[in-house]
This record gives structure tokens, sequence and C-alpha cells, in this order.
DNA sequence: TATCTTTACTGGTCATACCAGTTAATAAAA
DNA sequence: TTTTATTAACTGGTATGACCAGTAAAGATA
């Protein structure tokens, strides 16, 4: 069986994450120490110090013997799970979609370009199975979509034959994802939304096994431009993200 | 004082690192017992799984309740210090050159169009500091020069305005860097490549501050293809990266 | 030969003690 | 009253030992 057992390091590597996200503890902040973090979580100190060598390691927290540990002032390298911290200021989700566009628009230009026929056969899957699930009507999960979405946007990018690409959109769309997460889920429950973005992978799908480069290339940033435009306008409606008001000593 | 005092757990990591590097472990293979490693690296068991956290945290390391730690098969992000462990595979070096070159394309087309005074008068001095560098005729090491040339292509990046972006590629540089830096090495004090390059920044510096969005991104294109270019013939030459032959016990 | 049980591994967590660096408070001296 | 030095109380870092819980391998039994 794979590491997807939760140890309690990950625990506490989540609770004082959740407590940045929220901007609870904010960069350049000193964290509570140890022994009142271990008392207030209620695990033992060992345990919990791993929790912290975790964020350590991510470069989240700094500590200094002696002095304390504190939250990092952060310019991480995408795929940084702080990275969505800037979900806050919007313009970098722009930032990101734009970088995302070009990516995708090359990947799938290669794709076009490079596919085997074991590739194109593994995407007309993926995308089969995006057709079905969104004619078969049922109200799912934005979660049980964007897997299948990603799948379709994975064997495409995969058939580019180069891990490097793969590996950048991997982060740049989990970073997205876990950015935007609600306007997304709103973005995929609006019909009309909805199905302008299959017709979307309708044509990059056609445009990447029928080996058309450019064409592939223009639908695949069309589509991430689509996206962009669809998530301006749902956060000219939404709340901004309402943020905890815990103090740590009530929390 | 900044956090960089080790901890014995940062040195844990570094040696398993170390082990990994060279080969001695490999991707899948089980890493010796806690207890082994605490006994045979003479560190306690508390501080050695603190070491262990770190490389878990950065999905060095696998581990599994009861079954142990394992040697994670890597396709990790960019950015994540072993994805030097494909320098052993020269394709992904021009996996990582063909994205690059993407996205140093975009990113000099967007300073063409988007820079400001402030970012030419930046660029202008970096790429001038490079220029006084290289006239000057010095035997310099690869970490001078490496540190000009990228201020520059800093400079130019940033002017795009994409935060997303600079960090992107930043992360990508970082790992060219790390993973080839005897080849860099090789390929700078190599006077008529050097002087190619020089032409290379050059253009690249004019078609940018003249505001020539096309021809800035070719031009930075044509930049990573032709240290690609040299790379190729650097590596037909040099040796293979000499492996520690280190057995468990006997390091 | 297959299955079940037991043993011996593995990692995970905890409590306790003490070391070592830093900071703040207090006392003494100028 | 101010400055300096000392002490105490914080902070993180490491170690030891115990025990829990999951997994794998070895041995016994059917």
């Amino acid at each position: 069986m794979t590491e997807d057992v939760r140890q309690i390091a990950d625990v506490v590597a989540e609770r004082i994450e959740t407590l940045i996200l929220d901007g609870v503890l904010k960069p350049g902040q000193r964290l509570p120490s140890e022994r009142q973090l271990s008392e207030k979580l209620g695990f033992s100190r060992s345990a919990l110090r791993e929790g912290l060598q975790l964020l350590r390691a991510r470069r989240i927290i700094l500590t200094e013997h002696g002095r304390g540990s504190f939250v990092a002032k952060l310019m991480p390298e995408p795929a940084t799970p702080l990275m969505h911290l800037f979900s806050e200021h919007p313009r970098t989700i722009y930032d990101l979609l734009e970088v995302r566009a070009l990516l995708e628009g090359e990947s799938a230009r290669l794709a076009a370009m490079r596919g085997t026929d074991a590739d194109f056969i593994l995407i007309k899957r993926r995308y089969e199975a995006m057709v079905e699930l969104t004619q078969s009507g049922k109200e799912i999960e934005l979660r049980e979509h964007a897997k299948l979405d990603h799948a379709f946007h994975l064997a495409v990018c995969e058939a580019s034959h180069n891990p490097v690409l793969v590996h950048t959109l991997q982060s740049l769309t989990d970073l997205l994802i876990s950015s935007v997460f609600a306007s997304l889920n709103n973005l995929y429950h609006r019909p009309v939304q909805r199905r302008l973005i299959d017709r979307q992978h309708a044509r990059l799908y056609h445009a990447v096994v029928d080996r058309l480069p450019e064409q592939a290339k223009r639908a695949a940033v069309e589509h991430i431009h689509s996206i962009r435009d669809n998530l301006m306008e749902i956060e000219a409606e939404e709340q901004r993200i309402h943020r905890a008001s815990l103090r740590l000593n009530g929390w």
C-alpha cells in the first residue's frame, strides 16, 4: 500500500498551513512555541517537531535555535503549496493562467506533432470519459469532473513527450485548482459555460489526433483564455474569501 | 540570525540524498531501517526521524508504517532537488531547455511589450555589467559569470510583469545550473561559444529595450537553442559522472 | 502444498530529561 | 538615572527508553 496514511506530523503541518492561509499567522510572525503547540494540538512534542520539519523542508517556516519558528516571507516557486497564498491577489491567478496558456498551447502543438498511436488511444479514451460524464446529465462533484478534465489534459500533455513540460504544467494546474477551487466549482455548474468548455475540449481533441499542430495550439490557448474570462466574471460576483477570525488562544 | 545553522535532521537528509544521487540507493529501493540508520549515522532515532521527515516533505522518500521507507520513484516537479537525478538522462536536460526556450521567449516578448522605463534601466545596467566583465578579459569563475547572466535574464523576465513566469523560469534555471554545472563551466570557458553568447545577449537586449516583441522572442529562443546545441557537443566529449561505489555496510 | 499462527521486523507516538541559544527582567555599578 | 552585567526564563535541539501498531517472514499444522 502506498503512503496515504496520515501521520500526526502531516496533521500538524496542515493545521499550521491552514492558519497561515487564513491569515491568522502572517509572514515574519513567530509561531507559538513547540511546547505551546504541542499542548494545544494535543500531540507529543516529538510528533509536533516532525510536523514542523515538514514545514521547514517546504520552506514554509524557518526555525532558529533559541528564538522560535517563524512563518517564512514567501516568494516560493510554483508547485510550492504556499503559492496559493496569492489567491488573495487575483492578478497572480491570471499570471498563472497566462503561463499555463503558453505551456498548454505548446504541449498541444507538440502532442499533435509527436503523439504516438498509443498516445492517441489514451487521449481518445480520456476524452470519451469526459463526454460520457457530461452527457449523463448527472449532478456531479467538481472533484470528479476535474479529475476527468485533468486526465484528458494530462494525456495530451504526455503526448508531447517532454516530461519537464508535463511536470511544470502539473504544478501550475495543482496550484490553480487549490487556489480557486470554489470559483472553478461555480464555473463547472453553469450550463452555458460548461457547454463551451465541452466544445473547446472537442476542438482540442480533434486537432491533436488529426495531427494539426497550430490548430491544437490555438484550441488549447483559447480554452485557457476562456477559463480565465469566466473566472473574472465569477470573481466579480463572489465574495472575498472568508477569513478565519481565530485568535491563537481561542482555537 | 537566519536559519543557516544545520541541524542533525539536515545532515541526515543530505547524507541520504547523497546516497540516492550516487546511485547507492535507487528508486523503489528500501532504505535501511530507522534503527539501523540511527546506529550507523550515530544520531538518535528521533533526530533521524526528523531528517526523514524532511525527505518525506520533499517527496524524495516514502515511508509506510510497518514496511519501511523507500526511495520515491521520481518524476518530481521543477525545482525539486532530485530533478538533477535526471542529469544521467541527458534527454531530460533537453526537455528542460525546450520548456525554458518557450518561457524565455514569451517573457522576452512580454518584456518588450510591457517593460517600463525603470525596467529598461535595470536591464541596461545588468547587460552592461555582463559586457564589462566579458571585456575585462579576466579569467573568471562560472559562478560570477552565471550570476551576471542570470541577473540579466531575470531583469528581462521581471519586465514581463508576470511573477508566475518569473518563478517558473527561476526554478528551471536553478535546476539546469545544478544539473549540468560542469558542462556550463566548460561552455563558458570556450572563447568562440562565449562570443556567440555575448552576441545573443546583445540581440536580446536591443530587441527588448527597442520594444520589438517578436524579435525579442526570437532572440531569447535562439539563445536557449544555442546553449542546448553547445551542451550536446560538450556532452559528447565528457565522461559520464563518476559514481560512488559505496556499499551501505561499507560507508 | 496451502493456510494459519507466531515471531520479528518495520514505522509512529509518547514521556522525560537535559543541552544549548536567545531574550527579557532584575540588580548592581557608574 | 542610565548603563552594564548577571540571572532566569524562555526558545529550539538531541537523546533515551518505552510502548503501540502495521507488515512481512518463518514455522507449524492441516
